[in-house]
DNA sequence: TTGAAAGCGCTAACAC
DNA sequence: GTGTTAGCGCTTTCAA
């Protein structure tokens, strides 16, 4: 039972004048006001401790100021930098996000529907990268609903995207370990073989796969695992290539999550990391630094894909019409630490070709 | 530019009937509505892919159906569990989330004002047990609106809280350390002498310090190192504690990021996890069970607090006022891996003294 | 059983 | 400059 709400009415009526003088001197036409009036204004405002109702307001501006922001895995770390991102510039602009986490494409259009309901100005999609059907955000495109979509796959170029540089990265992180002087290189993956798939995985695993091919190294198949981006995946991946009799001796590990219980597993195995096997991977969580041995890592820039998927969803909004950019593409830095070790063979460093 | 909406107005027209027959059909007083009718009117629906606008609902009705969701520190990994656990009842219950992030007491409040002028509502707080400022708070409850507080520090017994039991956890963490033998037991606690300070790391703290008491231990001084909750911070403490020459032979860290980084300073000086060492801490995030050693550690039930709140708050909001339950305070569960090793002196288990 | 009418709190033409 | 008016899309008496 919320209390009796102070509204415009209120105010005015203590200044002593009308609600749209009131509303004139909220929104900034104050210009349109007498001094006086507007001082009355203001005092009543602050006397009464009136908050405009934004939700009247929302009304008869037909807007919100809400940006739906649609989480497809919760209980992924990324998700976290990427929300930090998209506050960081929305709340400037004066916008709001209304969270809705959905685990499929069913409840992602269930919750698109109801944030739709809700009446937000737009959306962000953050998911990890899944192949889902596009067919509900095809259909809000046509409605003019401004989206944009995070670390998805989407082949459509004239939906907005952000994503990372998922090939040139694992070729990248390939080459860094072949510059090294690493030979016998295998990997560990995302799910590149699960329904539906994850572009991130295949794309890294692309890259890896094309760096050996550059530098005419062998891949060998026994070396290339599925860890499917989750520690105990990435786990029994680390168990299974260290088992073998004739192992590689370094990984490109396709997320951190799986590198962290590589590490382990290589323990076990009475493997050193990494005089026995060098690992780089990609992703750069905090505790990236601080396990045994520190991971070197690509980073990942997730609080920026927040920022500029809030960017364009914003722009889309004030340019009257679903504006459609460029598919955005951000780099990923490399952070030696120690997990690669020093060169193998110093001076024989290889020049990184280009993917 | 939102395309023209389709109104309550255009399913009425389409069906032949009034507005109001529509919105009874719409909201289950259905049975006052002739077969005929509302047939008519849900086959209007349908057509017309009629969705209704919640913001003119919640004009209307006083009520919005959402949840101001504020979190102090959104890079804190906890926060993940709890929005998921939050969600998990909001949803069923036909409500939504708008989140905004703090960074403190003042953001705290501006963030209150904008929500309110949203007119959320009810509130989750959830900060990571900062003693701040509450002032505002019992301004929102003056006001009538239901809220509660995740893991802060509230001495009022009139506000709705939960948080876990961080006294008792500490105490029972420092008790499985003595019940395995260990006699020389340090500890690598939060911020404890911040301002504002933090409640969770005193109380484990003083739960430390009590057990070691209670087992007629010598709380040593140099053993009891501040390590802020933070991966560095644990780091520094952890290598503070290595380096001196009357070491401990296990360590109470009260948090897992700690820990990780306690296992890191440990094996660079030479000291190995469990047997120079062993490690009781707190958490129980996913890596735990992933690192060298895995982690002996007290699993925080972080989802079920995100529950709990949204219940509370649902309570409040059907109660008609809000009401004010007893604090609630989750007990953590001890899941054993690997870094307390096995027992020291087989037999002679001390038995567990409770707080 | 149905519909007309009166708003919810606000903004934005448009008068004055 | 300032106030009057007409809604935004919906729910909800209250009459018919």
């Amino acid at each position: 039972m919320r209390r009796k709400l102070i509204t415009i009415r209120d105010v005015a009526e203590h200044a002593g004048v009308s609600a749209s003088t009131v509303s004139h001197v909220l929104n900034g036409n104050a210009q349109h006001v007498g001094d006086v009036k507007r001082k009355r204004v203001l005092e009543a405002v602050e006397l009464l401790r009136y908050r405009p109702n934004a939700i009247a307001r929302s009304m008869v501006r037909q807007q919100t100021a809400t940006i739906g922001l649609v989480l497809t895995e919760i209980d992924n770390p990324l998700f976290i930098p990427v929300v930090a991102g998209v506050e960081d510039v929305l709340r400037p602009a004066g916008y709001h996000i209304v969270l809705a986490s959905s685990t499929d494409v069913e409840s992602e259009i269930q919750a698109i529907e109801t944030l739709r309901s809700q009446q937000v100005d737009g959306f962000i999609f953050m998911s990890l990268s899944l192949c889902y059907p596009i067919d509900h955000l095809l259909h809000l495109k046509d409605e003019g609903v401004p989206f944009v979509v995070i670390n998805r796959c989407m082949d459509d170029p004239h939906i907005n995207q952000i994503s990372w540089e998922d090939y040139e990265t694992g070729y990248a992180a390939t080459s860094h370990l072949i510059s090294l002087g690493h030979t016998r290189i295998g990997t560990i993956s995302g799910p590149i073989h699960n329904d539906p798939p994850r572009r991130s995985a295949i794309e890294r695993h692309r890259g890896w796969q094309q760096a050996m091919q550059d530098h005419g190294l062998e891949r060998v198949q026994e070396w290339q695992v599925e860890g499917y981006y989750t520690y105990e995946g990435g786990y029994q991946a680390a168990q299974h290539i260290a088992a073998q009799t004739r192992r590689p001796d370094a990984l490109f590990v396709a997320s951190d999550i799986m590198a962290v219980s590589t590490l382990k597993a290589m323990h076990e195995a009475g493997l050193q990391v990494p005089q026995d096997m060098a690992i780089v991977t990609m992703g750069d969580p905090p505790f990236a630094a601080y396990t045994v041995p520190g991971l070197t890592t690509f980073e990942l820039p997730v609080f920026e894909a927040g920022q500029e998927a809030a960017r364009i969803v914003l722009n889309g909004l004030t340019a009257g019409q679903p504006t459609t950019t460029q598919p955005i593409v951000l780099s990923c830095r490399l952070r030696i630490r120690e997990s690669c070790g020093a060169q193998l063979t110093p001076g024989k460093t290889l020049p990184h070709l280009s993917p």
